[in-house]
DNA sequence: CGGTTAATTGAGATAGATCAACATATGTGG
DNA sequence: CCACATATGTTGATCTATCTCAATTAACCG
């Protein structure tokens, strides 16, 4: 179920809140210098301030769904999403992991409804901001729309290497390139490189890779078999040989 | 073998040729309508003709090779260009196909390196202009921002369309969205939606696709003998009951 | 500490790949 | 303009990586 803000308790029974207008959201953000916010300052980011709300998000809500008009652009300021796509007969596509800091909603930023849902892996923290706002600030702020054409560039690139995993490789060449992956964003948002977190659940990885839990699963334990990786408590998973896991990912 | 502006025959043999300000090739343009350029006039264009270069390439010449510093940003006038992505063993995926309007390089826009190579299906026409030409166009003119911000998200949404083709279609949906998809397109910049051409190989097709070509093959075949297409002389396509092949392609 | 869900492992089935032959264009030099 | 040469496309017969179905084990949670 989804309410709209009037509706919304502040703290609810049922996973959600919203904070909105009645903090400093935008001064105190430990994730500012990686959004689309990062230009703007003093003045202009209280502005801002006054435009978003926080989210707050059990694991497992819905932000969003497809098809829904894309009223709101967001950014993950704490936690993990999935997007996906839905087939008629149930069948998923993961198009993507979001973490913290990642600017999210981009297709709405001319389509008018979502292209795909959004649902929270983790507890999740969302800053959320409706489109209009965008549009204003992106008027008088060439540098916010100069750094959303610069995320929108890398996001292309980053699908289109996805394609490339998903009409070509081997499921043992996912999996690398899936943790290789991860680790470098984990290390880009300044987290450590290597032991990685694997928030998401096997079904998610499948689903995002374009195989099913069992393939994830036998070929996670063959890459624990050759010492490649190692799984460690807590849904974290050590990349013993980097180097290795790479040239596996790349093909060689 | 690819060359320097500076080496560049006006007419050549090796099937490449340039034609740099010396026109007027954005007044004449006959897909102008369509491109970044648009919002553009009289003497903005002016200017804009004078940094452009118009190329001729003749089928299977190289526009440029993934890895190469992205210098340039592209606009197929004529004709149709694919872009791919290789594999150390030689696996291939195509990432996207072009047909005249479609802008060329945004990730370029950011990045420094191409991500992928690009190649001419047929002969083509394509319009070529510094990235840091446009970048100053971007400073002046808002309007071709958002433009460029409007293609990039309409591109992310594509790419996260083929996503869920590649992850989780059958061969038969893939075909059936592949022809859907072409159809839309020639008509979406004003061609006919019916008979679709198919300037592509078949082995293109399957890079594309996910799938080997002798896979596409059967597919075709197949759909041709359940009559929802025909294949007609020159490389066209004939879908007979584009609702049939929307169904199959959605997965219903 | 039981109960539920998620992950792993096993055995067998299959869509699509691979290997191979043939057919049909496409192009070229005589 | 034709006959050959080459590249592209189609069809057939097998093979295999991954899926599906099924059972077991491990993690999580109240």
């Amino acid at each position: 179920m989804r309410w709209t803000e009037a509706e919304a308790p502040q703290q609810s029974q049922s996973g959600s809140a919203v904070t909105g207008r009645n903090g400093d959201p935008c001064f105190s953000c430990s994730v500012r210098h990686m959004t689309i916010c990062s230009p703007l300052e003093g003045e202009e980011l209280l502005k801002l301030a006054g435009a978003v709300s926080t989210l707050h998000l059990d694991a497992h809500r819905s932000v969003f769904d497809e098809g829904e008009p894309a009223t709101h652009l967001f950014n993950v300021t704490q936690g993990s999403v999935k997007l996906y796509k839905l087939m008629p007969d149930g069948r998923r596509q993961v198009v993507g992991f979001l973490f913290d800091g990642d600017f999210l909603g981009l297709a709405g930023a001319s389509g008018e409804a979502y292209a795909y849902s959004a649902e929270a892996i983790t507890a999740v923290e969302i800053c959320r901001m409706p489109r209009r706002k965008l549009e204003q600030l992106l008027e008088s702020h060439p540098k916010v729309e100069r750094r959303l054409l610069g995320i929108a560039a890398a996001e292309l690139a980053a699908a289109q290497e996805q394609m490339l995993l998903l009409g070509r490789k081997t499921a043992k060449e996912r999996l690398a390139s899936f943790l290789i992956q991860l680790s470098q964003r984990s290390e880009h948002r300044g987290g450590a490189a290597n032991p990685v977190a694997l928030p998401m659940s096997r079904a998610d990885i499948a689903d995002y890779l374009g195989l099913t839990t069992e393939t994830v699963s036998r070929t996670i334990t063959q890459l624990k078999q050759s010492r490649v990786i190692s799984l460690m408590p807590g849904g974290f998973v050590r990349l013993n040989d980097a180097a290795a896991l790479r040239q596996i990912a790349d093909g060689y």
